[in-house]
RNA sequence: UGGGAGGUCGUCUAAUGGUAAGACUGCAGACUCUGGAUCUGCGUAUCGGGGUUCGAGUCCCUGCCUCCCAGCCA
């Protein structure tokens, strides 16, 4: 498991209600000490931001305490389960840089004890074989208000349940014909101990049990029992289910068994961000997105893509705490946690997302100068580099205005600014198109400013701004990414509505011959720009950049604010 | 209108009967060869009403609001 470096070592971690509860059992030697968690994943989908809080808590508490913590896939329905999201949880949880060393397990490894515990309930007259329907199961439930009906066959004898269980399990009867119920109480208030289903009959091809089993046994009936094999002490879920606990005690009390303690807490909601499996699932089956892993994805996948680092997730993590209030994280929290991180460990690098020409007038033709660049101003032992100057170069387009805004320091005709590591510079004039549009700017430099120094009579310049030698460029596809969705999604409205058509715009960027050949995953700061990272899909001729998340832009908000 | 769980700055989290604190956001400024980073400052909160107490965000009563639950999903 990661040690924490300063970025979180730096302030004290708050306590939080459920490392409250482990210090009191700690001290009242309800479990003699021992923390063992688990993460819980049902394979039926890939990991996303809300998972990392989930797993950041349960491999963290187990580490704080001197625990462990287990993998464990949640595999109890083959209909919706497959490998392809078991290898891509194991990722994850992996470059989320945890480890559950020798513990990984599924509750399919334990079908056999939850069948022979099934038959145990079934011997104490407390579980039988009921012959409704799934929808007379539903009207024989009741509502709020009213407590539901006895099933009729609530009253088979212990003989008839055992032979009808195991014929069950034998296949003998059709899909949805039969299950095995607990027998609670259809009065109560909790819908959940209302005679709840503990299998049901499935014929479904299962990813490790192939087709041993046709029946399997429901998440209330598996859960708690794979928690209690493993010997888990702390069982840590979410808000929505508190109401099973009730259950989940239920069946490990009258089983007999270990019993370890359900503590629920806060699913992670974020602004602007969707974060339920069922529609992530649904943009990649209906091609909203290129898979899984697009880079505009919440998945750790995607995110991962997109240039996220887990050491930036994990402070994200820590910083939002843990409780028991429904709320939800401003998406800039987490873009503060992740600058942090990449501020203090992205190679800086010049680049232009949107070029436009600039000659040097009295620059000698032909003439190339390398210039020293400070690979990383917060990291010292990443070193310097040379970057090629020369006569006609890009800078972007942004940082030049024929007609300078109020506040705005960058070039404009007639304006000084230092190009960075390189020279002053002073606008000249512009070379229109047809249609009136700036397609070069000229200038000239003084060669008395070299390296971007202060010149001897020491006038200073009010900006600097990032520049590439045209000849040297490297050209590289930018994919810059917007929220893949325009709103918060109300839940009743379909939410591929609100769809964002600009999440992706693609644009060709030029960028310093230095990056060439760096490895995907790669991550850069486009200086002036934002953060940037080397994307799969990239070609020995034609690299591509992810935009990670853009740096913090005080003069966008200036210019925000005078327009408004 | 049955059951369960919650309500503290704009957002999230702390304060465990004793000065309501921190982070993010916002605003203002300093510094700067990144309008980045860094630094400084400012602002805004205990859901309402009663009570107990020398003292209440915390305990009690009461009202209000929000979220979750009627899958053979997890």
């Amino acid at each position: 498991m990661p040690t924490e470096g300063a970025i979180e070592g730096a302030a004290p971690k708050p306590s939080n209600f459920i490392r409250d509860i482990i210090l009191e059992d700690n001290v009242s030697g309800k479990y003699g000490g021992r923390v063992h968690t688990r993460f819980p994943p049902e394979p039926n989908g890939y990991l996303h931001i809300g998972h990392a809080k989930s797993i950041c808590l349960n491999f963290g508490l187990a580490q704080e305490f001197g625990g462990k913590c287990n993998l464990r896939f949640d595999d109890t329905n083959p209909s919706k389960e497959e490998v392809e999201y078991v290898e891509s949880i194991i990722e994850d949880v992996k470059w989320l840089g945890f480890d559950w060393e020798d513990r990984m397990f599924y509750a399919s490894d334990y079908f056999d004890q939850l069948y022979a515990w099934a038959v145990q309930l079934i011997r104490q007259g407390q579980a039988f074989v009921c012959d409704l329907t799934a929808e007379q199961i539903r009207e024989y439930r009741g509502t709020p208000t009213e407590p539901g009906k006895n099933s009729p066959y609530r009253d088979r004898s212990v003989e008839e349940n055992l032979d009808l269980f195991e014929r069950m399990r034998l296949g003998e009867f059709p899909d949805g014909s039969r299950t095995l119920r607990t027998k609670i109480d259809m009065a109560s208030p909790n819908f959940n101990m209302r005679d709840p289903v503990m299998y049901r009959i499935l014929r479904a091809e299962h990813h490790r049990t192939g087709n041993k089993w046709c029946i399997y046994p429901m998440y209330d009936f598996a859960h708690g029992e794979c928690d209690s094999i493993e010997g888990i002490t702390h069982s840590i879920c979410t808000l929505e289910f508190e109401d099973h606990r009730p259950l989940y005690d239920w069946y490990v009390e009258n089983l007999g068994i270990h019993h370890p303690q359900q503590i629920e807490f806060d699913r992670l909601n974020l602004t602007s961000t969707m974060l339920s499996k069922r529609k992530l699932l649904m943009l990649v089956q209906k091609g909203f997105v290129s898979g899984w892993d697009d880079p505009r994805m919440p998945t750790l996948s995607g995110m991962r893509r997109r240039g996220y680092t887990p050491e930036g997730i994990r402070l994200f993590c820590s910083r939002i705490g843990v409780s028991k209030t429904n709320g939800i994280i401003e998406f800039a929290l987490l873009e503060n946690s992740l600058r942090e991180d990449l501020n203090r460990r992205a190679l800086r690098v010049m680049a232009s997302v949107d070029p436009i020409r600039v000659v040097i007038d009295n620059y000698p033709d032909g003439q190339v100068e390398e210039m020293d660049a400070v690979n990383n101003p917060e990291d010292e032992s990443a070193g310097t580099r040379k970057v090629p100057f020369s006569k006609v170069l890009y800078i972007d387009r942004d940082d030049f205005r024929e007609n300078p805004p109020k506040q705005y320091f960058r070039l404009s005709p007639g304006r000084e600014v230092r190009l960075r590591y390189a020279y002053f510079v002073t606008c000249t004039g512009v070379v229109k198109d047809a249609a009136g549009e700036v397609v070069e700017v000229h200038c000239t430099y003084d060669p008395a400013t070299r390296g971007g120094n202060t010149p001897p009579d020491g006038r200073k310049v009010k900006s600097t701004i990032h520049w590439v030698s045209a000849a040297h460029a490297l050209d590289a596809e930018a994919r810059l990414y917007e929220n893949l969705f325009l709103e918060d999604a109300g839940e009743e409205k379909d939410f591929t509505d609100t769809l964002n058509p600009k999440s992706l715009e693609v644009r060709t960027a030029k960028v310093e011959p230095s990056v060439k050949g760096a490895a995907p995953g790669t991550l850069y700061q486009f200086e002036r720009v934002g953060y940037f990272c080397v994307d799969k899909d990239s070609t020995p001729d034609k690299p591509v950049f992810n935009r990670t998340v853009q740096l913090r832009d005080t003069w966008a908000k200036i210019e925000k604010a005078q327009k408004a």
